[in-house]
DNA sequence: ACCCGGTTGACGCTCTAAAG
DNA sequence: CTTTAGAGCGTCAACCGGGT
């Protein structure tokens, strides 16, 4: 069923079935009752794709995250979701697993399907995938990670603040053995970043982490800073290694829901006390982080209205506006809960279960 | 028989011009 | 206010004439 078939039906023009239908132009209140009386008996239903032909639009916004389980991402997808449905725009989803040429090819796909807008939590610090996105026309806001070199608006948090103030806790409690977990991925040495792997939103992470030492006077130890990996059983695994060690710390700060779900997963099988053996901050309020006892401290991130504030940028540039791109910060919280404590007053000797790799 | 580049028409809708 | 006629959006299959 078409508009000719409406408009026949109708007994009207196709023109003037078309502008009722469409909902622009003008149309008598009889003629319009009429048009419509007809489509809803012939079950008439408008094609997205002969309108997206000649209004170029196809409302739409393609979001590229690391992973929607991760419920970082998925609370800023639903941030996006909603403000773009409240403007008649439809999120379209696609991961990239933190792999460069996944989120490439994703973007791709996007710009072949012509969406309207691109929401993009990039992998790496290239960006010229994304300069072709804009230079197509099709706009792009940057969400969680900055890329230096390109002119796109982004909306991040003072992750390098937030972390500093955290770190500053435990350096407050006369914590001095302090590690800090990370899902980035790691190079060889399982301490520095991998290739590619130069993600901002880590690297301010642990630049914050080190200036909160620094701030204390504490001298770093490069053991104490994990990149672990987007696993969590890699987390888990690292944390074994870490906590069974000689010269243990009593501090952990762990910078996103993955290295947090894996420490604590290697907590529990040593039988670890928290705060008693070691304390532990998260990044990330995810909802569980009430649900355990003790309760975890965290950072708390306004993750929805990030991923709101982006997609209300991006209708923005869509309906044309031409501003400069700008960088918008918002503010994290930290909350204190009961996952952290004063130095334990002697170290118990922690193991790993039987059996446990 | 085949391949080649080029042209045409079809899809469903939006929008304009011109006329009723 | 309403109508008709028609251009055009981007892509693809089908077709065309011309060449191997």
């Amino acid at each position: 069923m078409t508009i000719p078939d409406v408009a026949r039906h109708a007994g009207v023009g196709q023109a003037t079935a078309a502008r009722v239908l469409g909902g622009y132009g003008s149309a008598s209140a009889a003629t319009r009752e009429r048009v419509l009386a007809a489509a809803a008996e012939l079950g008439y239903s408008t094609n997205a794709v002969a309108r997206s032909m000649i209004s170029g639009r196809t409302d739409t916004l393609g979001v590229v995250v690391a992973d929607v389980e991760n419920a970082y991402f998925a609370r800023a997808v639903r941030g996006i979701a909603d403000v773009a449905a409240k403007a008649g725009l439809q999120a379209i989803l696609a991961n990239s697993d933190e792999d460069s040429d996944k989120e490439k090819a994703a973007v791709q796909l996007f710009i072949e399907r012509r969406v309207d807008g691109l929401v993009v939590a990039p992998a790496a610090t290239d960006d010229e995938h994304l300069a072709r996105a804009v230079s197509a026309g099709i706009p792009v806001v940057l969400l969680d990670r900055v890329l230096t070199g390109a002119a796109l608006d982004t909306v991040v948090v003072d992750n390098r603040g937030a972390v500093k103030a955290a770190v500053t806790r435990f350096t407050e409690a006369g914590h001095t053995r302090i590690a800090v977990i990370t899902s980035a991925m790691p190079g060889d040495d399982g301490t520095r970043l991998g290739p590619g792997a130069d993600i901002w939103t880590t690297t301010e992470r642990v630049a914050g982490y080190r200036q909160a030492l620094r701030a204390a006077g504490i001298p770093r130890s490069a053991e104490l800073i994990r990149h672990t990996g987007y696993e969590r059983a890699w987390a888990r695994s690292a944390v074994l290694e870490l906590m069974t060690s000689r010269d243990r710390p009593t501090a952990l700060f762990t910078t996103d829901n993955v290295a947090t779900l894996g420490t604590l997963d290697a907590l529990l099988d040593l039988d670890a006390r928290i705060p008693d053996d070691v304390s532990v901050i998260g990044f990330d309020d995810a909802e569980w982080t009430t649900l355990i006892r003790p309760r975890l401290s965290v950072v708390s991130q306004p993750v929805q209205e990030l991923g709101g504030l982006a997609a209300d940028i991006l209708i923005r540039r869509i309906n044309g506006a031409a501003a400069r791109p700008r960088r918008h910060t918002l503010n994290t919280t930290y909350i204190a809960r009961e996952s952290t404590g004063p130095v334990p007053a002697r170290t118990r000797r922690l193991r790993a279960p039987a059996g446990c790799p």
